[in-house]
DNA sequence: TGTTAGCACTCAGTCAAGCCGAGTGCTAAC
DNA sequence: GTTAGCACTCGGCTTGACTGAGTGCTAACA
């Protein structure tokens, strides 16, 4: 995979590629001297460009049409010429001279997080909030809604609260509940949702519950609670700058982009996979083997909390990204989102 | 305004509009005779034609090319010549069926209402929780997440969770904190926010709270707390859904059109605008003053319950919109939902 | 007097032909 | 190894002819 290019080739797939990136337009030989200045002819630099074809980095989409990078080119673009500096003390204090988030609420940092990565980098942007179940456990309240109906609230440490309406439980009075969230509150604290779904199952096995009423009845409100709940968060930012992008303007095209990005689910896929690494992940194209974000690329970082929440964030756009702008905010970003969850940062 | 029309050119101008509609194309006076067996020539279709457009309730894109109906064509199709007539129980109960809320909470039956209504219209689904301010406490509690950040938790009667952090107030313990939510819960009982805020600002005044300590401390707690807080609440869904229309297959209108749907803040002002009257409400085109939707129609109604909570939903599409299927969902969804705020139906 | 058949006219859309220009590959000379 | 030159390719634009849907007008008809 990992083949050898000479520096010459080197210099002219970059110089392609980014007059690409720029332009969108297949890029010619004589374009490509006119803007760089090699010193050489647009015919010796079309020799490469066919060398350049032969080995998979580019393609002409017909006869007379310049060269277009082909994934494969994009890849070696980004894995072996792309550098990317990172952001200088000044650039890195106008980034964050963006984000403001005094005061707001975990779900609308996550928003806001968002919409200033969209704005600044000028394509769609994500983020996933930390999976329910990686959070740490902060406090529960139970309200009741009504005869048959309990709404129960829980707060992460980070200040991300959930809240899921069981049925059922029409015998307990509200200072059963408050009892019992003050049970729960003493013995939880601490705990990852992961683990208190454990130690639930755990203590329900155990020999105590069967005698303690209330302790049983606060363990089976808990699981109900926690079964089956939304484990992810995802923020879209910026939709409408998908349609900046000429090479998806078109209407099939765009309808099924456009839904992905509304219903969330591959998203969540997409997203996950991005989790599994550390550091800037880069997905280009086909990578994403999602069909119908297909010329999309995704350049994603997690953020995280010592504590193990982790979430992820980034940026969605055309293959033809600009991605020497785009990972810098989303590596930065993802390192403040992750300052703020530990709460270096207010 | 209300011209009278004769029964033959309100038969024509009817069946213009519902060719129209289903179409997206002028109108033919032979595609008339055809579609529509009036006993009548292309010729004499065409004579009423002619009146029509110079009455302003047609007009033509070009001089071979058939009518289409304008604004004021499509406001007399609404008001007098559209028959809605009221779902039968079969249909009721087959929309009806459509709708799973058991188990959910106040946002997630919000969301999914707005993607029924939108997936049984084929528009764009628009719903707007009751304002918080119209909605009644039910309950108030307090997080602490750091040393000087504090979160708030209210639920409304309704099931509706709002919070909010508020910085400050590092001296006040969770027991503090304890004794000034069960203080609020109990003063604040079954008053709408609204009236809340009001009470709070008499009772800084009052005499007594230069007292109690307390008392004071939860008054300038809450008040900060109902501080600018986040009114409106609202759910898109079907976003996608505006691509099936061919009117809008321009990249910038397009791109206006998501651009609105995405910030909210217009559809706010819409959505405020249709919650100032009863019933199905129904903005055309240009009589929604907002350009960024040039084109669109709303349908809207209120849904409601009896403690004055009201919210608005509704479906946004072209002018040339399925009225006659689009008012009688729109308006059993309002009712649906008027019933689940009453907890009529779960 | 209202209706309609007939006709001339208009105009967007389509299709083919032709031109233009950007770009290529090859070759021969430097 | 580089480059100038040249023949060639091919998409995009323009042009012009044609088609068909639609109109307005007029004159004849019931």
């Amino acid at each position: 995979m990992a083949q050898e290019l000479n520096e010459r080739s080197q210099n002219i797939l970059e110089a392609i590629v980014e007059d690409y990136i720029s332009s969108a337009e297949p890029v010619g030989s004589r374009a490509i001297t006119k803007r760089h200045s090699f010193n050489l002819s647009p015919a010796s630099v079309r020799n490469v460009m066919a060398d350049l074809e032969e080995m998979g980095f580019l393609c002409s989409p017909h006869t007379s049409a310049g060269r277009v990078p082909t994934e494969k080119g994009f890849h070696y673009y980004i894995d072996s010429l792309l550098q990317v500096r990172d952001l200088s003390k000044e650039e890195e204090s106008r980034l964050r001279k963006n984000y403001r988030f005094k005061g707001m609420k975990m779900e609308d940092i996550m928003q806001e997080v968002g919409r200033v990565m969209s704005g600044l980098s000028n394509y769609t942007g994500l983020v996933m909030a930390p999976k329910f179940s990686s959070t740490v456990f902060r406090q529960i309240e139970f309200v009741r809604l009504s005869h048959s109906r309990l709404l129960v609230i829980y707060v992460s440490e980070t200040g991300l609260v959930q809240n899921k309406v069981i049925e059922g439980a029409p015998e307990l009075s509200q200072h059963d509940l408050e009892q019992i969230s003050n049970y729960l509150n003493r013995e939880l604290n601490g705990m990852s949702i992961a683990e208190v779904r454990e130690k639930i199952v755990q203590d329900l096995r155990d020999e105590r519950s069967r005698y303690d009423q209330m302790r049983k009845q606060a363990l089976s409100l808990s699981s109900a609670a926690l079964q089956d709940e939304a484990e992810n968060l995802v923020f879209v930012s910026g939709t409408s700058l998908m349609l900046n992008q000429p090479e998806f303007y078109a209407p099939e095209r765009l309808k099924r982009i456009i839904q992905t990005l509304e219903s969330k689910k591959t998203l969540i896929e997409l997203l996950d996979r991005g989790q599994a690494a550390d550091g800037v992940q880069i997905f280009i194209g086909s990578q994403s083997q999602h069909a119908e974000i297909e010329g999309c690329s995704l350049v994603t970082s997690n953020f995280s909390n010592k504590k193990g929440a982790i979430g992820t964030l980034g940026v969605i756009g055309p293959v033809r990204m600009a991605y020497s702008k785009v990972i810098p905010i989303v590596d930065f970003t993802a390192q403040l989102v992750s300052r703020i969850l530990e709460r270096e940062v207010e």
